[in-house]
DNA sequence: AGCACGCCGACT
DNA sequence: GTCGGCGTGCTC
C-alpha cells in the first residue's frame, strides 16, 4: 500500500528581485533533502530565467500540487541560512495572518511588507556624468549620427544637468536600462547609490532625571527581569488605573530588554501617538527610538525600515503596523491601551494586533506586555485563567484625586418635567465650575453619523440610492452625501414623496448640546469636537490645544475627547447619554460602554483640584454603568463574563463572520445560504447563525449577506474558513470576506 | 533586474 | 546581406 514514495512537494517562491514582482510567485519543486526545512519564510536560492541564473527568494507557500506545467518546473537549488532573519520571519507572520484571518497570500504579504522592494531605489540611485564635457558632446554627436534616440536624449540631459535621477532617466526619458549600462561600461557615466536616512523625530535630546518607581512598579520590573533572565517568555497584562504610571513601567522594562541587546516594539493607538508620548520615550532612548505612523511620507517610512534592518534603532513606537518593523532581534512587544478597537484592522486581512503580536513574539522568542486601565474582556479572561501573568496597579502614582461620581436617572428628570438634555444636577455643576473659572468636558456617548434628512409630514428619510443607509446633510455645502460611497445630491426644498416643505435635517447630537449650552450659559466659551469639526487634518490637535490653552471653558464632543491629553483645569466631566452605546446590537456593547465611561470619568481631576463626574442615563441600574461609576473593573468583568458564557460569545467561543457580496442580489443571497448550509454539516461542534441580510444590506450597489460560525475550538473555524475558501475560487462577480471575532457589527 | 528575441537603419 | 542597437516580454 505504502510504496515509500513520498508525495512531491512544491513551493511558491517570491524571487528577490525588485519591481512589482511581489505580485508574482514562481513554483519550484522541493528536493527530498529540503522537505522538512522548507516552510513559509524560508530563504532559498533558485535557478531563474534562461541560463538558470541563481537568485535568492523566499518560500511563500508549500503544497503537494502545482498548477504549473510539471515538465518546465525547476528544483530549488539550496536553502539559505539568514544572517538577518527579520524578512523571513515576517513572511512566516504573513502566512499566519493569511491562515487565521483569511486573505490571499499576496494581500497578507502586502500588509506585512508594506514597502517591500517596490521602493527599491535602495535609497536614491543617480546617474552622474563621469567623462569630460567634451567627451559628452562627442558622445552626443555619435548618438545623433547613429540615430540612437535613447542615448541622444540621455546625453542632452546630462550635458545640461550633470546629475540625473536614475528613475527619471529610465522612466520619463524612456532610456532603456541596456543603454545606461553600456554607457557606464564605456566609462561615460557612473551610477551611484546614495544612502541617507532621515529621522522623523526632531526633538532635542535632554536628560530626564532617573525614573523613580514606586514599590508596586519596582516589583513588576523585578519579576519581569527575573523571568527574562531565566529565559522565560510570556504575555503579561499590566492592569493599571489611570495615573498609576504605566508608561514609566514600560520605559523601565524596555530599558532592561534593550540593555540585553534586544529590540522593542511599542504599540500605541494612532490617536495617542502624539508629540507628548514620543517625547517621553525619546528622552530615554535618544536617537535609538523611532516612530512609524501614517503621517510619515513613504520615503521616511522606508528609511525607518532600513534603519531598523541595519540595527540602528532599538525601539519603534507606532500603531498596529509597527509590528511589521523588520527588527532582527525582537525581545519585547509592548501594547498600550490594549483594549482599543483600532488594534483590529478594518481592511482585509482583518487581523488583531494583539494576536499577531503574540505570534511574532513566539517567532522571535520575545515577551509581550499588554497594558490598560480597562482591559478587554478577552485579555482579562486569559489573565484570570493563568494564560497571561496579571499585574495590577491600583495606586495613583501622580497627583490628582479620583473624581467624585454621581449617576443621574434621566427618567426621573423627565417625570419632574425637565425635557432638556441636561439634568438639574449637571446644570448646577456646570454653573459652579464656570463660576470658579474651571473647565468642563461634555461627552456625548454616541457613535455613527447624525444629520440625516427627513420629512416631518410623511416621515420619509432620504436615503442613498446605491447604499442601504441614509444620507447625511452637510450644511456648509447645502448638499447631502453618502458616507459609504460618496454619492452627493442637493438638499431638496420640498419632500420628494409628499411635496411638503417641512423637510429638514436632524442636527448632530453635539450640535444640539452646543446650542443648549449657549442658551443656558451664554457667557461660556465652547468648542465642539466631532466628525464634522475634525474632518480637516490637524484640526483635532488644533481644538485640543485651544482647549488646553484655556481658550474655551467647555469642550463638547464624542469618543474623541476622552482619549485626548490631560487637561489639569478640567474638574467636571458630564456624560450626556451614557447608555447610548448599550443600544448597539453587539455583544461588546457593555464592554465598550464601561470603557468609555471609565475613560471619560478619568479625564476629570487630573490636576491638583478635585474632579467630578456626572453620568446621565436612562438605565442607571445597568451593571456597565454602575461599575464604571465605581471604577470597579473586576466587578464589571465578573458580571460580563457570565453574560458571555451564557450567550456563547468570545472569549468563551470564537466567532467567524462570513460576508458574501455581489452586484447580483440573488447570487450573493444564494451563495451565502448554501455556504451556511454546507458549514452546518461540517461538524456538530460548530454553530451557524444566519444567513441574513447584513445590517447595511447594500453599499455602492453591491449586496451584502452574512452568516456567523461559532465554535469553542478555533481550529474548527479555521477549518471551515479553509473549506469555504477552496470552494470559491474563480467565481466572477462574487466576493467572500472573513472576519474573525468582529469588532463592528454586520 | 537581466536576458533573448525580433525589428530596423547603416555600412562592409 | 549582416552587424548592432533598441524595445518588448518572460522568467517556475
Amino acid at each position: 500500500m505504502i510504496t515509500g514514495n513520498v508525495k512531491r512537494m512544491y513551493a511558491s517562491v517570491i524571487v528577490d528581485i525588485s519591481a512589482e514582482s511581489l505580485d508574482r510567485t514562481f513554483s519550484y519543486s522541493v528536493p527530498d533533502r529540503f522537505k522538512d526545512r522548507c516552510k513559509p519564510g524560508t530563504k532559498v536560492t533558485v535557478p531563474f530565467g534562461k541560463g538558470g541564473r541563481l537568485l535568492t527568494g523566499y518560500v511563500i507557500e508549500c503544497s503537494d500540487h502545482t498548477d504549473f506545467d510539471p515538465d518546465r518546473i525547476k528544483d530549488i537549488t539550496d536553502i539559505v541560512v539568514e544572517q538577518n532573519a527579520s524578512e523571513g520571519r515576517l513572511i512566516e507572520l504573513a502566512a499566519f495572518i493569511k491562515e487565521r484571518y483569511g486573505s490571499t497570500m499576496n494581500t497578507a504579504l502586502k500588509t506585512v511588507l508594506p514597502i517591500k522592494k517596490t521602493y527599491k531605489p535602495k535609497a536614491k540611485k543617480t546617474i552622474i556624468l563621469k567623462a569630460s564635457e567634451e567627451t559628452a558632446v562627442e558622445e552626443l554627436a555619435v548618438a545623433v549620427r547613429k540615430k540612437q534616440a535613447g542615448k541622444e536624449r540621455l546625453m542632452r540631459e546630462l550635458i545640461e544637468e550633470k546629475v540625473l535621477d536614475y528613475h527619471l532617466v529610465t522612466g520619463k526619458l524612456g532610456v532603456s536600462a541596456t543603454t545606461v549600462t553600456n554607457l557606464e561600461k564605456a566609462g561615460v557615466i557612473s551610477i551611484e547609490t546614495e544612502n541617507y536616512f532621515r529621522n522623523p523625530i526632531v526633538i532635542k535630546k535632554s536628560v530626564e532625571k532617573n525614573i523613580e518607581l514606586n514599590d508596586e512598579q519596582k516589583a513588576i520590573v523585578k519579576e519581569f527581569i527575573e523571568d527574562y533572565d531565566a529565559d522565560i517568555r510570556k504575555t503579561y497584562l499590566l492592569h493599571g488605573i489611570t495615573g498609576s504610571g504605566k508608561t514609566v513601567t514600560y520605559i523601565k522594562l524596555i530599558e532592561e530588554v534593550v540593555k540585553r541587546g534586544k529590540q522593542v516594539i511599542v504599540l500605541i493607538p494612532e490617536i495617542a501617538l502624539t508629540y507628548q508620548t514620543v517625547k517621553r520615550f525619546y528622552h530615554y532612548f535618544g536617537e535609538r527610538v523611532s516612530i512609524m505612523n501614517s503621517t510619515l511620507s513613504e520615503g521616511e517610512k522606508y528609511d525607518q525600515c532600513e534603519r531598523a534592518k541595519k540595527g540602528e534603532i532599538d525601539v519603534i513606537i507606532g500603531p498596529r503596523s509597527a509590528l511589521f518593523t523588520p527588527f532582527e532581534r525582537v525581545g519585547l512587544i509592548v501594547m498600550d491601551e490594549e483594549h482599543e478597537h483600532t488594534y483590529k484592522s478594518e481592511n482585509v486581512p482583518k487581523y488583531h494586533a494583539r494576536e499577531v503580536a503574540e505570534k511574532l513574539a513566539e517567532l522571535n522568542h520575545a515577551s509581550v506586555v499588554l497594558g490598560s486601565a480597562t482591559p478587554s474582556v478577552d485579555t482579562f479572561y486569559r489573565a484570570v485563567n493563568g494564560e497571561y501573568r496579571l499585574w495590577s496597579m491600583y495606586k495613583r502614582a501622580v497627583g490628582g484625586r479620583l473624581a467624585g461620581t454621581s449617576i443621574v436617572d434621566m427618567r426621573e428628570e423627565l417625570k419632574k418635567g425637565n425635557k432638556s438634555v441636561f439634568s438639574e444636577k449637571l446644570k448646577e455643576s456646570i454653573a459652579q465650575k464656570l463660576d470658579r473659572n474651571e473647565q468642563v468636558m461634555l461627552f456625548l456617548n454616541r457613535r455613527g453619523y447624525a444629520g440625516f434628512v427627513s420629512c416631518r409630514s410623511c416621515g420619509i428619510v432620504l436615503r442613498c440610492p446605491h447604499c442601504d443607509v441614509s444620507l447625511s446633510e452637510h450644511r456648509s455645502t447645502g448638499k447631502m452625501v453618502c458616507h459609504y460611497c460618496g454619492y452627493e445630491e442637493k438638499r431638496p426644498s420640498v419632500c420628494p414623496k409628499c411635496g411638503s416643505k417641512y423637510i429638514l435635517g436632524f442636527k448632530a447630537g453635539t450640535e444640539l448640546i452646543e446650542e443648549e449650552v449657549k442658551k443656558i450659559f451664554p457667557a461660556a466659551r465652547t468648542l465642539r469636537m466631532d466628525a464634522d469639526t475634525t474632518k480637516k487634518k490637524g484640526s483635532l490637535e488644533h481644538i485640543l490645544s485651544e482647549f488646553g490653552d484655556r481658550k474655551a471653558d467647555i469642550l463638547i464632543g464624542t469618543q474623541m475627547i476622552v482619549k485626548g491629553h490631560d487637561f489639569p483645569d478640567v474638574t467636571l466631566v458630564g456624560i450626556i447619554a451614557a447608555d447610548m452605546s448599550l443600544a448597539i446590537n453587539d455583544y461588546r456593547a457593555a464592554e465598550r460602554t464601561f470603557q468609555l465611561i471609565t475613560q471619560a470619568a478619568g479625564r476629570a481631576g487630573r490636576g491638583t483640584k478635585e474632579g467630578e463626574t456626572v453620568i446621565q442615563t436612562y438605565q442607571p441600574e445597568h451593571y456597565a454603568i454602575v461599575r464604571a461609576a465605581a471604577q470597579d473593573y473586576r466587578a464589571f468583568y465578573d458580571e460580563e463574563i457570565l453574560y458571555r458564557e451564557l450567550g456563547g460569545y468570545p472569549p468563551i467561543c470564537d466567532i467567524l463572520a462570513v460576508l458574501v457580496t455581489s452586484r447580483s442580489r440573488e447570487l450573493a443571497e444564494n451563495t451565502c445560504t448554501s455556504m451556511a448550509e454546507y458549514i452546518k454539516g461540517v461538524s456538530d461542534k460548530v454553530k451557524v447563525i444566519g444567513p441574513a441580510k447584513a445590517g447595511i444590506g447594500k453599499i455602492n450597489d453591491v449586496f451584502r449577506f452574512v452568516f456567523f460560525i461559532k465554535s469553542r475550538d478555533e481550529r474548527l473555524l479555521t477549518e471551515c474558513k479553509n473549506r469555504l475558501e477552496s470552494g470559491i475560487k474563480e467565481m466572477g462577480d462574487l466576493q467572500v470576506f472573513f472576519d474573525l471575532n468582529p469588532m463592528n457589527p454586520y
